[in-house]
DNA sequence: TAGCGACATACTGGATGCAATCAGTCCACC
DNA sequence: GGTGGACTGATTGCATCCAGTATGTCGCTA
């Protein structure tokens, strides 16, 4: 899985079982809602509980946690309004990054996102699927020099992966088609160096997949487990 | 200080220490670059160094404290790059988190609003003036049902506290009395109803302080202390 | 005198152990 | 039979203790 960590961290234990943890919840082996027991991270990965909960606590920034004082640690999980807000704010957040990404959009990097659509277009692997997206959308965005706003972007992607996956079983094929098309678009705008276009798409793409989501209710809980 | 922690959190020690740390990096009594210490801040909040550790982790995630594995923890700062990126962030996100907030701006909000931007001119004092502008700003964020974007925007202003602090500072007579007809045409507008004219005055002057702040590259570090 | 290396100190990272809290169960009582 | 309350097991929260690492200093050597 590419582009995971939101940020460069040191090599510590907490790190180490953040990531891991983060990466067990993004590949859906922990599905929102269910619950995380300090005690079998700790023994999972060798270590105490005291890196797990420094893990936690970070992971509960990231939204991919909800820890409650005395109680313990669930899988995050959004109802539709919340993953339409991520939405929506990806929406405005990833044509700016795209477009701060622009120089660095090489010919290689094209190449690379032309192959990345078509191998996308061929798997029928949900995973595999969800993987190819997030590697082509990523690949667009090179904005180099700071990472505040790519960090974010790849929390907000973080967050809403679980719905994603949901999401992606159950699309039909004339949705698909429009999914993938938007792709093949996008390439194209860049390759012809048509930023202000591109960002529409990327925008446009977004939107889509939102109002897609608002579709399907019944992927999201049905009463929000978080009150807060 | 009104609206300074992002998300509800339970009441544990780790949880009122992050809060504690927070407010004394926003309150200036940090400044950015500084060294935190462990065992200073188990001392001052009475506990050991288990709860100050993951508050640390939190704040880290938050963006407002930098950890480096086996050497310290240090108050984060931004080089100019950074924060500019931060103020386009916001330029994004505040006109579409003032949209979810339209229903709930009621005669009485507007009649606070008013009120500040009045308090606000009269204000000689920086910390004042600042606490002022935040409360200004969010009373208009009334966004409610999820808290997704209100938080995120929160974390946007905490991480450029500083910047800000050190820009009012330095501002001219000039300036500022067009920041504060920005928000007292902000005011007008929402008085209106006209929430689109709304919008687009919270994205200027947005921008407006981020070509300002642009313009003292001085009040920013030097050489970028945190290569990550 | 300048530069390099070993040592000492201070601080962080993590493990263990104990107290506190919550959830689920069982039983008494209505 | 249903409801309320006490009890028990499980799990979290935190403090103390120890090991590991980085930094700064001192002395040695060229």
């Amino acid at each position: 899985m590419a582009d995971v960590t939101p940020a460069t961290r040191d090599g510590s234990a907490s790190a180490r079982i953040a990531e891991a943890v983060r990466r067990a919840i993004l590949s859906g082996e922990h599905q929102p809602g269910e619950r995380i027991v300090q005690e079998e991270l700790a023994e999972r990965y060798g270590g105490s509980r005291i890196p797990v909960r420094e893990a936690l606590r970070q992971l509960e920034t990231e939204g991919l946690v909800r820890l409650v004082a005395n109680t313990g640690a669930w899988v995050q999980s959004l109802t539709m309004a919340q993953c339409s807000e991520v939405y929506q704010t990806r929406e405005r957040l990833e044509p700016l990054l795209l477009r701060h990404s622009a120089e660095h959009l090489t010919d290689e990097v094209i190449h690379t996102l032309h192959g990345l659509a078509q191998k996308m277009e061929a798997s029928n692997n949900i995973e595999e699927f969800l993987e190819l997206d997030r590697q082509f959308h990523f690949a667009t965005y090179r904005a180099e020099g700071t990472y505040v706003l790519r960090d974010l972007v790849t929390r907000l992607w973080n967050t809403t992966q679980p719905y994603r996956r949901a999401y992606t079983g159950l699309v039909d094929q004339e949705h698909m088609r429009i999914f993938h098309d938007d792709h093949h678009m996008l390439v194209s705008a860049l390759r012809d160096g048509d930023m202000k276009l591109a960002e529409q798409i990327v925008g446009i793409h977004i939107r889509r997949t939102r109002v897609n989501l608002e579709r399907h209710p019944e992927i999201f809980p049905d009463t929000d487990p978080n009150q807060e």
